[in-house]
DNA sequence: CATTTAACAGACAGGTCAGTCTAGAAAGGG
DNA sequence: CCCTTTCTAGACTGACCTGTCTGTTAAATG
């Protein structure tokens, strides 16, 4: 046990790795068990002992990149103080994201779409909470009116922009939602 | 030949018909061959001298569901004249969908999750470029300086209340959008 | 050194899927 | 009355999938 802790990655972190790039590039439908544990340099039988089943799996890979992603995001925005530049530094996060190298769009929605079980449609909830949750308490910050209804609006944008990303591949779609975001903080902001 | 046109729907028709229920109810990757032929009531050799492979037949599903669509929104959009009210409209005609029992987000953006292959790909482009230029046009002429840039932003609102109803399961997504899409017109022409 | 634990490789079962093929039924035309 | 065409029913192949099970090996512990 100790020693695992030494001698490299864990078969549970080796595991959620391989799963991660597999199934994000290519969908956690169309990539099969023997693909995972191949990749993870692991046996089939340890990953039935550490996860109990494929659902399992995918549900710790998303909720893994739900971590990943927040803490990034929140990362990001560490650089700003401004309420205003904060809110709109969300998009320009994403468009780091959408500027990566395998790209392939939100990895819940795909999930989701994909494989519509309730271990999935959970860890979507809990992420689309989250960044709700986010963009609506920095629309407060930064002084709306009704910063749920904004940050609902804001979500979309950020939904939106990243479908168009992958399904337009078009990574600038980043951009053209910060501006949007932008115009849409400056008319709650001028009708309050 | 003659006598099928007077005797109901044809075996090609039938089959479209269970594949747009199954599939998208289901997803394209979830729902077999089998199925598909059972609700048809056709035999499966039917299906293969009709559309010769699974691929085909989602494409012809998909190009029949941007079919529908677009003439949906179109003669939703006829009953108004006023460019504003018909840009505005789009996102009306969408809470129309949403609405609906079994409405399940966008056929196109699930698809391409489900099984990205060329043939999917090409469909959910056309599709997408339908919306993106009737989104721009109707920017056009409400008078938005820049509506290529108006149409972009309007999509990626389009997208993110399809998302939003699906992921969420709030219909009502659609409201949100039309109100932040009549901010984003209002923002733009005050530019002008 | 002995024992226990965990990881390994891989065969295997049971099921599903796309696509092909055979054979029979129905129906219209000569 | 036969023939051609088209549909139907369904068996079948080969591939792939998840999940289980059987041994084997290696390492850590007492």
């Amino acid at each position: 046990m100790s020693a695992k802790a030494v001698a490299g990655p864990s078969a549970r972190e080796r595991l959620l790795a391989a799963a991660n790039e597999l199934f994000y590039a290519e969908g956690v439908h169309t990539v099969g068990i023997d693909r995972v544990i191949e990749r993870a340099g692991v046996a089939k039988a340890s990953l039935y002992n550490t996860f109990g089943s494929k659902d399992e799996l995918v549900r710790a890979y998303l909720e893994q990149r739900h971590a990943v992603t927040a803490a990034r995001i929140t990362r990001y925005l560490e650089r700003y103080a401004d309420p205003r530049d904060r809110l709109l530094g969300v998009f320009e996060a994403q468009g780091e994201l959408f500027a990566e190298t395998g790209f392939r769009g939100c990895a819940f929605a795909s999930a989701s779409a994909e494989s519509p079980g309730a271990a999935v449609s959970r860890a979507a909830d809990d992420y689309r909470g989250w960044v709700r949750g986010l963009l609506t308490s920095l629309a407060g910050e930064a002084g709306a009116p009704d910063p749920d209804r904004l940050g609902r609006q804001l979500h979309m944008l950020y939904d939106g922009a990243s479908l168009s990303a992958r399904m337009d591949r078009d990574p600038s779609a980043s951009a053209a939602a910060r501006a949007a975001a932008a115009a849409l903080l400056d008319a709650a902001l001028a009708a309050r």
